[in-house]
DNA sequence: GGACCGACTTGACATGGATCAATGCAGCGT
DNA sequence: ACGCTGCATTGATCCATGTCAAGTCGGTCC
């Protein structure tokens, strides 16, 4: 059965791609018909706004499929993406009606939406939801300070190479043995550097240099061959 | 009536200086009452770890006096403070049992415990305490992506002046007018310089010469006096 | 008082990444 | 085919910050 992105279809959890990922996957059958009461799916097109910084939010989510990103920014425009979002990743804050930071559709988007109050209550009643929630919370905020390390502390080459394998990591795929390994960037070379407090140029330059080293092949600007990944990890030696 | 270091007292927690803004701070009698039950205070002298990255933490905690400090590190020794806890501020990850990055002292300091497995039962029955721990970890995570802009994208200039205001606003100041405000700087030089994102000698030389365009005084290398705020504050025009 | 020590400051120099400016290149509408 | 448009790459140069190496200053211990 095809995941539809037709806006107001209750469609059954358990056909959702993110069922064991998201938000709900410790809910049991009682739980989740209480969710299916307050939910609602949403497509968003590639590079519009979902919400911006101050701004109200009424709805919290899960990413169905799709990619997003958060971002603050300096009044004078410089930005840095602060999280990349993909499938089963949670979006708004429950307790609070506005939003600290602008999220952004990279990719055309498929979320499910609760809305926001009545999540709240649902909470309260619902233990796993709510433990959920708290892991995923504190999920966020370790891979927050993680990423900190990165921002301070590490080399443009070393931020390219952990940017690719942390979306290796994130693709499912069959990471088993030492086989090349083909990835697909979520983001454009510009969103890169914004997420790696680089320039634009220093990525791609980065790029250029791990492709002419051969740890890298490109078989185009988004899709990336990993001859071997064990390869590529070992640039990271220095940093864990 | 002063507040006591000493390791077994069970202080009555109507004396306590982080009452209204802790873990507790929206908890009534009865939830203080199960909260009192599993709560013992420590005192840890500075400089001392309270916890290492992957070691095992069966409490969690409230900081009620001193500083402590977050922070991750790369194999060759490259250290970044991903977080400065002041008082009232939180310690620990309730539902998990290891801890993902240090945690050091780093002046004497005086804990609030509280033993994680029972702490982890009352979440299940105090919803004021629950709540409280939900909002305070998405403030951390606020806050987490708002230092990673910084970390980012700001010059040394603009890290030093942000750091600056960041401990005035958590300094209880009568902040009221502008009036010259004397801090105390909770870091060393190296500290800073871990937690910005820099260099022990760019953080000096920064210091210096806002301090030579009579922007700050130095009392002493930790001691601090802002004549204006205000004038300080214009130096972020272009990032907030 | 003097020697020592750790924290901080300052100077001289090196360099990684930013900036500025072309150039390449694939997709797309006409 | 053509030019347009939006990414991406590459080159030349600059500069903010890092690196290396001396100082300075304030405590503290004898």
């Amino acid at each position: 059965m095809e995941f539809s992105r037709t806006e107001d279809l209750r469609l059954d959890c358990q056909y959702c791609p993110v069922r064991h990922r998201a938000i709900c996957a410790a809910s049991d059958d009682a739980e989740f018909s209480k969710l299916n009461a307050i939910k609602s799916y949403k497509s968003i097109p590639a590079g519009q706004a979902i919400v911006l910084r101050g701004e109200r939010l009424d709805v919290v989510a899960s990413i169905v499929s799709g990619v997003a990103i958060l971002s603050n920014t300096t009044v004078d425009g410089r930005m840095q993406i602060t999280g990349m979002l993909l499938p089963s990743d949670f979006i708004g804050r429950p307790g609070r009606d506005s939003c600290d930071h602008d999220i952004t559709a990279v990719t055309d988007l498929t979320l499910c939406c609760f809305r926001r109050r009545p999540f709240e209550d649902l909470i309260e009643d619902a233990p796993a939801i709510r433990k959920r929630l708290l892991d995923m919370t504190f999920d966020e905020l370790d891979a927050a300070r993680h990423w900190m390390l990165l921002l301070g502390r590490l080399t443009a080459r070393e931020k390219i190479v952990s940017f690719l394998m942390l979306v290796v990591h994130r693709s499912t795929l069959p990471e088993d043995v030492d086989e090349p390994v083909q990835i697909d960037l979520p983001l454009s070379r510009e969103a890169m550097a914004s997420y790696l407090g680089l320039t634009i140029e220093t990525v791609s330059r980065q790029i250029s240099k791990l492709r002419r080293e051969g740890l890298i092949e490109l078989k185009t600007a988004r899709r990336v061959v990993i001859p071997s990944a064990s390869r590529l990890v070992a640039e990271l030696e220095n940093v864990d």
